[in-house]
DNA sequence: AAGCTTTGACCTATA
DNA sequence: TTATAGGTCAAAGCT
C-alpha cells in the first residue's frame, strides 16, 4: 500500500485512521461528521447491465469468507489505486478496475438511457480524478461511497450485526426496501438495503456511523444459528448476480447544491 | 429462550 | 391544511 491510502485520506480529512480502517463498508465512523461537507452524491440511476458477467469475479464471496471477514477492510484498502489513492471501482466504465471487467464493452453498448446514467456515474469519477489534486477528496470526507453489486457481499454481510426492523415498497424504486439497524448496543447505526424482487441488492446506504468496533465475527450477534442458516441458505444469497447495486455512506445533511455545481462545471468542460 | 424476520399500522416530513 | 411517501414500531411467528 502506497503512502497515499484510502486511510490516509480519511486520516487527513480529520477522521480517526484506525476507525475507517477498521471497516469501512461496515460503516464504523465516528459519529461526528464535523466537516460540514456535502456527502459524495451521485445519481442513482435504474440498475444497469454491467456486472451481468462479472459474476467471474467473486469479490462478494471473498467478503463472505469467515477467513477474510474480519479482514475485509484490508482488501478494500489493497483495491485502492496505489498510485492515485482513489476506489478502483470508481469508474464504471471498468477502466478503473484493478480486475478488469470482461464486460467492459458490454458497458460500450448500454442503451441509450443506460449509457446517460452511466455517464452521471462517470461525471463522478471525473470530479473525483479532478479533486485528487487535492489533498483531501472530498469523496472520502463527505462519506458516501458507491461500489459495484460485486463489491457487495451476497449476504449483505459486513461484519456487523444488523437486526431487520422494517420493510418498505417505496415510490421511487420499484425495488422493496429493507430497514436495518445495528444490533450493537447503544449503536444507532442503520443501513437501508434496497432489493430486486430477486433478492439482489441493488444499493445500500448506511446511516450513521457504528459507536463500537466492529465484531469478532465469531463473536457477532449474527452469527447465531439462525442468521448461519440463512448465510448458507441459496435462497438468502444475494447480489451475486446482482446487475447494480451501490453502496451509500449517509452521515449527514445532503448539500447537493454544493456537488450539482461542479458536476455542471465538469459537464461543460466535458462537453 | 433468545434473537431474528415479517408485516400492517403508525409517525413524521414534505410538497 | 391535507395528501403522500418514507421511515419506524411492535406484535406475532419462526429458527
Amino acid at each position: 500500500m502506497s503512502s497515499t491510502s484510502f486511510t490516509d485520506l480519511l486520516a487527513s480529512s480529520g477522521v480517526d485512521p484506525y476507525e475507517q480502517d477498521e471497516d469501512f463498508l461496515g460503516g464504523f465512523f465516528p459519529e461526528t461528521t464535523g466537516s460540514g461537507l456535502p456527502k459524495f452524491k451521485t445519481a442513482q440511476p435504474s440498475p444497469l447491465p454491467i456486472s451481468q458477467s462479472s459474476r467471474s469475479f467473486a469479490f462478494s464471496e471473498l467478503l463472505d469468507s469467515p477467513l477474510l471477514l474480519s479482514s475485509s477492510h484490508c482488501y478494500l484498502q489493497s483495491l485502492i489505486s496505489p498510485t492515485t489513492g482513489a476506489f478502483p471501482f470508481q469508474g464504471f466504465n471498468g477502466s478503473d478496475f484493478p480486475w478488469q471487467l470482461p464486460s467492459q464493452t458490454q458497458t460500450q453498448t448500454q442503451t441509450p438511457n443506460a449509457a446517460s446514467a452511466l455517464q452521471e456515474e462517470t461525471y463522478g469519477v471525473q470530479d473525483l480524478q479532478k479533486k485528487q489534486e487535492d489533498p483531501v477528496p472530498r469523496e472520502f470526507a463527505d462519506r458516501q461511497v458507491k461500489v459495484p453489486s460485486y463489491m457487495v457481499s451476497r449476504n449483505s454481510n459486513d461484519g456487523y450485526g444488523w437486526r431487520k426492523y422494517g420493510q418498505k415498497q417505496v415510490k421511487k424504486s420499484e425495488n422493496p426496501r429493507s430497514y436495518f439497524k445495528c444490533t450493537y448496543p447503544n449503536c444507532v447505526s442503520k443501513k437501508i438495503v434496497e432489493t430486486t424482487s430477486d433478492g439482489q441488492i441493488t444499493e445500500i446506504i448506511y446511516k450513521g456511523g457504528h459507536n463500537h468496533p466492529k465484531p469478532e465475527f465469531t463473536k457477532r450477534p449474527s452469527s447465531s444459528s439462525a442468521n448461519a442458516r440463512r448465510m448458507l441458505n441459496p435462497s438468502s444469497v444475494v447480489s451475486e448476480q446482482s446487475e447494480s447495486s451501490s453502496i451509500s455512506f449517509d452521515y449527514g445533511e445532503v448539500d447537493e447544491e454544493k456537488e450539482q455545481p461542479e458536476i455542471k462545471r465538469l459537464k461543460r468542460e466535458g462537453g
